[in-house]
DNA sequence: GACTCTAGTCAGGAGTGTTGCCTAGAAAGC
DNA sequence: GCTTTCTAGGCAACACTCCTGACTAGAGTC
C-alpha cells in the first residue's frame, strides 16, 4: 500500500490519533500522563488536547489530580462520540446492545419471537430492540454489527436461503431495517463466523491465527479463520458444509446433511436437525446410541478431513448445541486422530452468547476506527486561544 | 495497527520512500518529474535526492533532458541495490533467475536432473544454478523466493513427505542450501500456490480476490486464495487434497487419491498419477474413455464440492498437466454445474512456467519492500554540501 | 515554614515541507 | 540572428510541527 503523502498535517493528525488512543485505553488522563504514555512531548500533547477539545472530541472532566505536586486536570473522551449497535438475530428472538468507545455495554434489549417466526415479525422485533437500546443513549449510533443465524450474502448483507439447508430466520435484510437508525455502515455476518471471531479474541494474542470453528446445531456450519481473519469467501458462503460429501451409513458417499436424514434425525418436513431427538439418541444406553454416535463421528470426520486438508488449521474448535456434547466431542476427537492429517479438536471456550461476543468485539474495533479516522480527517478548528 | 510515532524523521523517510517509488516505476526521472509525479514540492524532492544520492541509493545517470527548456539531470536507482533470486525446483530439474528492482530478469540458469533424482543431486543443482545466476550480477542477492513441487512446511521451509502423496523432489531444505548465497530471507512455497499467485497477478487488479486453483498433474493439489492472498494454513499444508473423501467408483466414499489407484492410473509402486496412461485412457475412443472421464469427473467434482462449500470461490481455475485437457475440463465444468453451489470453472490463463511467474512476482514485491524499508531505516547521512 | 514533587506553560531552536521568484540554458518562432 | 518561450533547478522566506530545557503554580511532606 502506498503510504500517505508526507505533510505536516499528517504529522499533526498522527499526534491527535495517539492522544485519542491513549484516552480510549484509559478513561481519564492528565496531559502529563498522556505524554508519558505516548512518548510525545508535553507541549505537543498540550497543543493536541487543545485542538481536540475545541473540535468536541475531548472534554475536561472537572476532576483534578490529588497526589503530591501541582494539581492536574483530567481529560476524557467526549460523551457524545457515538455508539455502536450490536445485534443478534436468532430464530427465537433478537438482542440489541449499545456499546460505547470504551467497550462498555450501555444498553441491552431482548425480544423473544414465537417459533416459527414470520420474517416481518423478526424485522419488527429487530427495529424495536434497536430503537430501545439507542433511546436516551449518550450519542448517535455510528455503525451496526449484526449476527444472524443464517447464511449472509457478503455483498448485500441479506440473509440467503440455500437449498437443503434450514432457513431459520428467513427472508430479511438487516441492512434495510437498521440503516435508518444508524449513521454509518451496517455489517452483517452469520453467527458461526462471529463465534469464531470471539474464540480468536478469547485466545492469547496472536496465538490462534489459523483455525476452524465447526458448528453443529440445528444447522451445520463452519467458520474458517486463516491468518487472523475469518475468510468469508467471495459471496460470504464459505463454510456452508451441509453438502460436502462424506462417509454415510454403509460407506457410501453422501452429502453431510443427508446423513441426518438417513438417521431420522431431522425435523419432519425440514432440513433442520432435530436436536432433542439427536441428543436423546446419543444419551440412550446400549447399541443404538453407539451406532448413532459412530455414524455421526464417521460423517463429521469425513467433513473434518476435507476441512483440514483444505485449510490446514492449527486447531478445530467445535461448538453448537450438540457439537459440544461430551460423547459427540469425544467421538469426533478420536476419529480425527485417525485422519491422515490430524488437527487437535476441542470444544469452544466462549460459552455464553459466543456470536454476540464476536460481534461486540468487532463493533468496538470498528467504532474506534471510525472515531480515530474522523479525528484525523477533521478540518483544523480555528485556533481558539 | 498502531501507526508510527509522529516525528519529523518519519516525514523525511516518507518523502524518500515516495521518491524511490517513483524511480522504481520509471527508470529515470529528473527532479522536476519526480516532483510532478509524487505531488511533493521541488525543493523537497531536491533535498531528498541529495540525501539518497549521498546514501548510495540513487545516482546521476549522466544523461540530460533534451526537450525545450533548461537541461535537467536524470537520476535513477543505483545499480548495486541488489537482486532477488527466483528459484523453481521440479523433479526433472531446477531453474534460477536473478531479478532486479525493475522486474528485469538479468540472468537465468537451468539445470536438468535425471529422474528419479536423489535429493543431494537436486541440492547440488540448486546451488549451482543459484550461484551461476548471481555471478557477475550488479549486486548482492537480497532475498530468495523458491517454488518447489512438493508440500512445504510453512515454519521451516522444508519439503515434507505426506503419507500417500508422491514425494517428487524429496528431502530437501531450500533454505539451508540458499541461505549462504543470499543476504536475507529465503521464502519457500509449493508450486501450486505460486501458480495461483501468478493467476491472480495476471487478472485485472482487484478482480480476482477469492478463488481456488485446482492442480491436476502427477500430484493432486490446490491453492486457496481468499481476500487477495494465498492462504497456506497453519503448517503450510492447506490444499493438500489427496485424502479428501469423494465419490469413487460405485458411489462409495473414498479418498481422492484412491480413485486413481482403483482406475489403475497410478505409476506402479508410487502414489504419483501416471499422467501418460491417464491421457491415453482419456484420448482413447469409445466406452472406456467415457467411463474413465465420468469416473474422474465424479471424483473431481466431489472434491470441488468441498472446496466450493468451504471457501466459496468466485472462480475455480484448473491447471496441471492433465487438468487442462479439454475433455477433462469439459467434464469437470459440466459436473460442477450440477453441484448444489456452483462456481465457474476455467483453465489457467498463465500457461508458461506459471509457478515461476508467481514466484518472480513475489520476489519483485519483496525486493522493492526491502529497499524501501532500508531507505527509511537509513541513518541520516552526514549532510554533504 | 521550608522543602519536594508534579502538571502545565513558555521560549527558543531544529527540522520539515511549501510557495513564489529567479536564473540558466536550450528550443521554437520570427 | 535575434527574441520569445519554455523548463529544470536553485534560493529565500515562510509556515508549521515537534522537541528540549527552563520556569511557574500549587499541593503534599517533613
Amino acid at each position: 500500500m502506498t503510504p500517505a503523502k508526507p505533510s505536516l498535517e499528517l504529522l499533526r493528525s498522527l499526534t491527535d490519533e495517539h492522544v485519542l488512543r491513549a484516552l480510549i485505553d484509559e478513561r481519564r488522563l492528565t496531559r502529563a500522563e498522556i505524554a508519558a504514555r505516548t512518548g510525545i512531548s508535553k507541549p505537543t500533547v498540550g497543543e493536541s488536547v487543545r485542538r481536540l477539545t475545541g473540535a468536541g472530541l475531548l472534554r475536561d472532566t472537572g476532576e483534578r489530580t490529588t497526589g503530591r505536586g501541582r494539581i492536574g486536570t483530567y481529560y476524557s473522551l467526549a460523551d457524545d462520540l457515538g455508539l455502536a449497535l450490536v445485534v443478534g438475530i436468532a430464530p427465537d428472538g433478537v438482542v440489541a446492545e449499545a456499546v460505547d468507545v470504551h467497550g462498555e455495554v450501555v444498553a441491552r434489549e431482548v425480544e423473544e419471537v414465537g417459533r416459527p417466526a414470520h420474517p416481518d415479525q423478526v424485522a419488527g422485533a429487530l427495529r424495536a430492540v434497536a430503537e430501545r437500546s439507542l433511546a436516551g443513549g449518550p450519542g448517535p449510533a455510528r455503525l451496526a454489527v449484526v449476527s444472524a443465524a443464517d447464511p449472509v450474502d457478503r455483498g448485500t448483507g441479506r440473509l440467503v436461503h440455500l437449498p437443503d439447508a434450514p432457513f431459520l430466520v428467513g427472508e430479511l435484510s438487516p441492512v434495510e431495517v437498521l440503516a435508518p437508525l444508524v449513521a454509518g455502515p451496517v455489517v452483517v455476518d452469520n453467527d458461526v463466523n462471529w463465534a469464531a471471531r470471539a474464540e480468536r479474541a478469547a485466545a492469547a494474542p496472536g496465538g490462534l491465527d489459523t483455525f476452524a470453528y465447526l458448528y453443529l446445531g440445528e444447522g451445520l456450519g463452519c467458520a474458517v479463520v486463516a491468518d487472523g481473519e475469518v475468510r468469508r469467501g467471495h459471496g460470504g458462503l464459505a463454510g456452508e458444509i451441509a453438502h460436502v460429501l462424506t462417509r454415510g451409513p454403509r460407506g457410501r458417499a453422501v452429502a453431510f446433511t443427508e446423513v441426518f436424514a438417513e438417521l431420522q434425525l431431522r425435523r419432519p418436513g425440514s432440513t433442520a436437525i432435530d436436536v432433542p431427538a439427536l441428543l436423546h439418541a446419543v444419551d440412550a444406553d446400549g447399541r443404538r446410541a453407539d451406532g448413532v454416535i459412530a455414524a455421526l463421528a464417521d460423517a463429521i470426520c469425513g467433513v473434518l478431513g476435507a476441512l483440514v486438508a483444505l485449510t490446514d488449521p492449527q486447531l478445530v474448535v467445535v461448538g453448537g448445541t450438540w457439537g459440544t456434547h461430551p460423547a459427540v466431542l469425544q467421538a469426533v476427537s478420536d476419529g480425527s486422530g485417525r485422519l491422515p492429517r490430524r488437527a487437535p479438536v476441542r470444544a469452544a471456550s466462549v460459552a455464553t452468547e459466543p456470536s454476540l461476543a464476536g460481534a461486540r468485539h468487532q463493533a468496538l474495533d470498528d467504532l474506534r476506527a471510525v472515531i480515530l479516522t474522523q479525528a484525523s480527517a477533521h478540518p483544523v478548528a480555528d485556533p481558539v486561544r
